[in-house]
RNA sequence: GGGUAGGUACCGAAGUGGCCAAACGGGGUGGACUGUAAAUCCACUGGCUUACGCCUUCACAGGUUCGAAUCCUGUCCUGCCCA
């Protein structure tokens, strides 16, 4: 094992923010494996690329010798960590949050090793919390702090709601550390207040306080948002592979220095920026379906794409009984069957009429048109997306 | 509890009896241009319909009216001020 001097130089690495590396050195010298924590609310049945910018670092203290105490938000994740929201998140039932749960473990141990993580339920201490305890854990924290936040504190200033269960998050991500004795608490870089939450409550109790690790926030698709599930700008780890090349692919230039950066920890190669970019995806592919898979992702992607040939690219097949009728009849079934996308027919229209649709390389921008269909033809839906008649 | 301002489509926000499926902006989608990039331009953006039109929608439930997002009553929810 690398001394506790390398170790900090290995951990620092990528990180945003450490308070403080001094008391982390010092953890790193009681020569014990420490206690690494990171939170996870399934509100969502997948685990994104932002995500992955945290476990990688937790992977990479694993690969110290450390212990990774992975908890699973079921409960929290019934309130939703209000962190840079302006507004409450919905609720999710019980049973939602533990179906999200489960795939959620299973696509997490796709980066940590399972043999030195800890995966723990925070239902598992608050379900059976008394009022009481609840008081008491309340009564450490002042109205004050919580508007120290500058998320809440604009929405008071907006005169917009912030509900007192909101208000409860910090506490109980703090209160998660007090039980399972963190040593260290891994998270974004939104969640220094959460965080440092836990120090406090954790002092309370009388145990050391943990070491804030904030990693940076990967931004999502829109190159300007943190990547987030709610906000729908996210490449989930378990999307399928010719999925995950598209939706890298059609990042900005810009954003592809970030994504090189927080991902594969280096800068982006000389030469044009697209082959740059297929090279992202295909490894970042690659590192969640495999060699063969990215390598294929890719092909697909030059057929399909650069030298357009939808003909000879693999495409989902739309049974020829399913497009019997008009063309918008075929193009509302092509989503539903292929894509299970619903499309009404209104929206299937205006894909027609503003020349999306193409039936054997040729535009059908008529509604009412009513092509014979035949086995091989390729229907095409829209900028990327194809269905071969079947 | 009292006063007061509100609850409009994915979001923000107009509209205060018919011209409202509802301005405008954002977002989203499609097209042109490209490198499925960015920027830009154009179009579309409740459902059914080729269309005329029909249906559902402006917190919820009733009511007034030939006609309601708009008026009345009740209910629920939110902000602000007071207690």
């Amino acid at each position: 094992m690398p001394s506790p001097e390398e170790q900090l130089e290995i951990l620092k690495r990528g990180s945003a923010k450490i308070l403080s590396e001094e008391e982390l050195l010092a953890k790193l010298r009681l020569g014990r494996p420490l206690n690494i924590k990171l939170g996870v609310d399934p509100t969502a049945p997948d685990i994104h690329l932002g995500f992955t910018v945290a476990l990688q670092k937790l992977r990479q203290f694993q690969d110290l010798g450390h212990q990774a105490i992975l908890i699973i938000g079921d409960f929290t994740a019934m309130i939703g960590d209000p962190t840079g929201r302006s507004k409450a998140r919905p609720q999710l039932s019980h049973d939602q949050i533990m179906g999200n749960a489960k795939s959620f473990q299973a696509q997490a141990f796709k980066i940590l090793d399972p043999a030195h993580t800890r995966t723990v339920f925070n239902g598992e201490w608050f379900e059976m919390m008394t009022f009481e305890q609840v008081m008491k854990l309340n009564s450490r924290v002042t109205l004050q702090q919580m508007l120290q936040r500058e998320d809440f504190k604009n929405r008071v200033d907006r005169g917009e709601a912030v509900h007192l269960h909101e208000i409860q998050y910090p506490i109980m991500q703090g209160w998660d550390s007090v039980v399972v004795k963190a040593d260290v608490e891994i998270g974004g870089n939104d969640q220094l207040f959460n965080i440092l939450v836990g120090r406090d409550l954790q002092r309370e109790e009388g145990q050391p306080q943990q070491v804030v690790f904030l990693m940076p926030l990967l931004e999502g698709l829109d190159g300007v948002q943190k990547m987030s599930k709610s906000l729908g700008n996210y490449v989930g780890v378990n999307e399928p592979p010719v999925e995950m090349f598209g939706k890298l692919m059609s990042i900005s230039d810009e954003l592809m220095a970030r994504y090189y950066l927080l991902l594969l920890g280096e800068p982006v190669p000389d030469g044009h920026p697209m082959d740059a970019k297929k090279q992202l995806a295909r490894r970042i592919v690659a590192r969640y379906h495999g060699d063969d898979a990215g390598t294929g992702a890719l092909e697909d992607f030059n057929t399909r794409f650069s030298k357009r040939d939808l003909a000879s690219a693999e495409l989902p097949i739309l049974s020829l009984s399913d497009v019997a009728g008009d063309i918008v009849s075929a193009v509302v079934a092509a989503y539903a069957q292929c894509f299970q996308i619903t499309k009404s027919r209104g929206d299937a229209r205006r894909l027609v009429e503003q020349g999306s649709v193409q039936l054997r390389e040729e535009k059908v921008t008529d509604p009412k048109a009513a092509p014979a269909f035949q086995s091989g033809d390729v229907l095409k839906l829209d900028k990327t997306r194809a269905v071969r008649i079947g």
